[in-house]
DNA sequence: CGGCTGGGTGATTCCCGTTTAGTGTCGGAC
DNA sequence: GTCCGACACTAAACGGGAATCACCCAGCCG
């Protein structure tokens, strides 16, 4: 009976003993608003309201609204690492590769405009630097496994001017261009994003690299 | 003695009748904290103090924040028009008259960051389309002016792949992912941005046209 | 039984853009 | 000369953001 007399007080606050699961249930609810309305749109409160939970509680488990968003993004340049890594070990000739890796980096982009903006369309200027350490690392990591190919396109003697790492650096932020554009610029009347995105691979590899 | 009270209310206070004046002196201002703290960083605040007048009475010369960083970006994009204008106008060959416009782009972007963050890089979401209307229709005539010799290029069939607008679309995108990665990105390990400007160019020239 | 601790809260702080309700002053009309 | 309306401007406040503070309460441990 006492059981039935502490209720209407405990209902009111979540279970207890399970701070551990809070951690993932604030990111999952984080993650669905933040993909919906983006980094304004995604605020404290309403995470914690989604949540069910008051904002303040946000902080006992991330230091910061950034760390939210960062760790969402850490784990899909995580997937976008792993689609490298994937694609890094398919049986095909290294110019394929870098374009497979390219396509899939684009497709990464438009399929997460959100995230992709906010990991590589932002200064990241109000972020402290250790916070954005390890995604910077992960992104690193991502053009690292994508310079591979590049370098050994170089080793061939196929690469038609500047470096190995020149050319990566080209065909990446062109591929980068051209999304970015398409992401934060949807209004305007683009032509067909597939079509772009080929045009683009191809005039970049084409210009790039030798047969 | 009640004058000797008004005294030092008056003083301070700005001369009266020059309210004309003022726009310019915000927009002055403006720029000046805009250019040196980026869009956040240019609080309305901030300019009001700088111009020496309280924070509301920028609301006498401008509807909004917005309405202030949108004019001083709407002169910078004049500039970059009148760049392309002129460039249009030297008796170069078609290929060349691209490479030299997309040059002044990159130069321009590297030159104005901030500027060039807050009108290619952001979504403006935030900003209610009226107020974007006039910048808009100022890129787009932007790269109207750029696109008139792809178009003549591809008139001499000389266009590798792709139609004329879609080349367009791929040389303004390229060049725009390079210069927005570096000025978003600047910590990261980049090759000299000069020689990165010119593989992209190379790269891409070589790669959509053919001799 | 008493104190510690972990998860959680409401009130508060500070800053932002923006709004409201005024205030002092000037040029001109009478 | 005196009054008046318009102008340039202001102080105070609002609502909403992130982040912090002091506190609370249930459960466990000794």
């Amino acid at each position: 009976m006492t059981v039935v007399l502490k209720k209407p007080h405990k209902s009111a606050r979540k279970p207890k003993g399970d701070g551990h699961l809070r951690r993932g249930e604030i990111l999952a609810a984080a993650e669905k608003i933040f993909i919906a309305e983006g980094y304004a749109g995604a605020t404290i409160r309403k995470i914690a309201d989604a949540v069910g939970v008051s904002s303040t509680a946000l902080y006992m488990h991330f230091r910061d609204k950034d760390q939210i968003l960062l760790e969402i993004s850490n784990d899909a340049i995580e997937r976008l690492l792993e689609l490298n890594t994937q694609i890094a070990a398919q049986p095909i000739d290294p110019v394929s590769r870098v374009r497979v890796m390219l396509e899939a980096y684009m497709k990464f982009a438009l399929d997460n405009p959100n995230t992709y903006q906010l990991v590589f369309c932002s200064t990241g200027d109000h972020i402290s630097a250790d916070k954005t350490a390890d995604v910077l690392a992960l992104g690193d990591r991502c053009f690292e496994k994508f310079s591979e190919p590049v370098h050994q396109i170089a080793a061939q003697g196929r690469l038609r001017s500047g470096s190995a790492v020149q050319a990566a650096e080209v065909l990446w932020s062109g591929c980068h261009g051209l999304v970015s554009l398409l992401i934060t610029k949807p209004s305007r009347g683009w032509s067909d994003p597939d079509q772009l995105m080929k045009v683009m691979l191809d005039g970049l590899l084409h210009g790039l690299v030798t047969d």
